[in-house]
DNA sequence: CAGTTATTTCAGTAATTACTGAAATATAAG
DNA sequence: CTTATATTTCAGTAATTACTGAAATAACTG
């Protein structure tokens, strides 16, 4: 398992953007290189790509799979893991997403949640009250929305994805066509 | 610059989650601190309230600065530097999106896109070369709409969160009143 | 300008996180 | 059951990151 160059960059970028993604070095290479591969490969060949030791890798394999990013598989007539990514990048972005809001946003949304049924001991609490409900009401709608991305059917999906700078025109349209709705949510 | 207990418990919670975020425990309940209090608060209170010495304060404030998710302000008849976070939720929303747009993905972005200019090497590296490129038309598709979302008028957005899972709906119905869009696209 | 106060920098140290090699555990085959 | 091979665990160590206190720098005041 040696790697070509353009392959070793790529591995080599994606361990520097690790710490920043929340990850360590190892498993963002690990990950690259199953990213890259047109097959699945087994511990042995990431510990030969990699330069690193065999438990390593197999802890870096443990927290992919704790991530949801690699899946593991077996090959006929071999005993060892083998492990590869989803074909499909927009499967991968959708669990990325999922699994980030699982672990950046659910936490503090459930703090949040739990301190504002309590009332705020004194005036100056009153304030930081409200703080943690515009919080709380903001990330709500971002945990719905990233709940919601995940029931869109990839074709959907992939159309969202294109619309970007559109998304004006397109609220302009609904205003015009569903007058119903603004009634609806007025205060 | 003591807090009360509801405040303290945020400020901690901060502190345990910036490891996630990508900040460290310090720089978290920094911003916790600014973030729920009523006035704009010196150096000095932040090291009060939090018990940690001068020079890491400074530190931090200096990284939460480079996010822009801090401003520094005087107060009329004072010599020090007072801190606070923009009043509304949705703006410090926009600044983490574009921040970590620019540290997460933009990176990767210009990696890509140079690696994808050269052509690929051999003929395993052709399908490596087939994933960068997913890879990379995905990245910039999200990368548009993250400086999409900038542009959208403070109104304009608080609808599109609202919005949800009526996104499909709003799919269709795009559909179905400008056919001609999809005749562009189609190939 | 000298004196005072505020802020930043940075070398040294503490704390945390990542990695290794050896041992333990698991899995399959004969 | 025994042997061979694959994987995981974990204590010890290495590497990295965070924090402190002292010194340097900057910014204001009279």
């Amino acid at each position: 398992m040696k790697l070509s160059e353009t392959k070793q960059d790529f591995v080599l970028h994606f361990g520097e953007m690790g710490s920043r993604w929340g990850i360590n070095r190892t498993v963002g290479q690990i990950y690259a290189v199953l990213y890259l591969s047109d097959e699945p490969l087994n511990a042995e060949q990431l510990t030969e790509a990699l330069g690193v030791s065999r438990s390593n890798v197999s802890m870096g394999l443990k927290e992919l799979q704790a991530w949801r990013l690699v899946k593991s598989q077996h090959l006929p007539g071999d005993r060892r893991d083998y492990f590869s990514t989803p074909d499909d990048v927009l499967e991968i972005a959708l669990t990325l997403v999922e699994e980030r809001r699982k672990r950046e946003l659910d936490p503090t949304l459930t703090l949040l949640r739990d301190t504002l049924m309590k009332s705020p001991g004194d005036a100056s609490d009153e304030h930081a009250h409200q703080r943690m409900q515009d919080m709380c009401d903001l990330m709500e709608q971002v945990s719905r929305w990233s709940h919601d991305l995940q029931r869109l059917s990839p074709d959907n999906l992939r159309r969202l994805l294109q619309l970007g700078s559109a998304v004006p025109t397109l609220l302009d349209l609904k205003d015009k066509l569903t007058p119903v709705k603004r009634q609806q949510t007025k205060r």
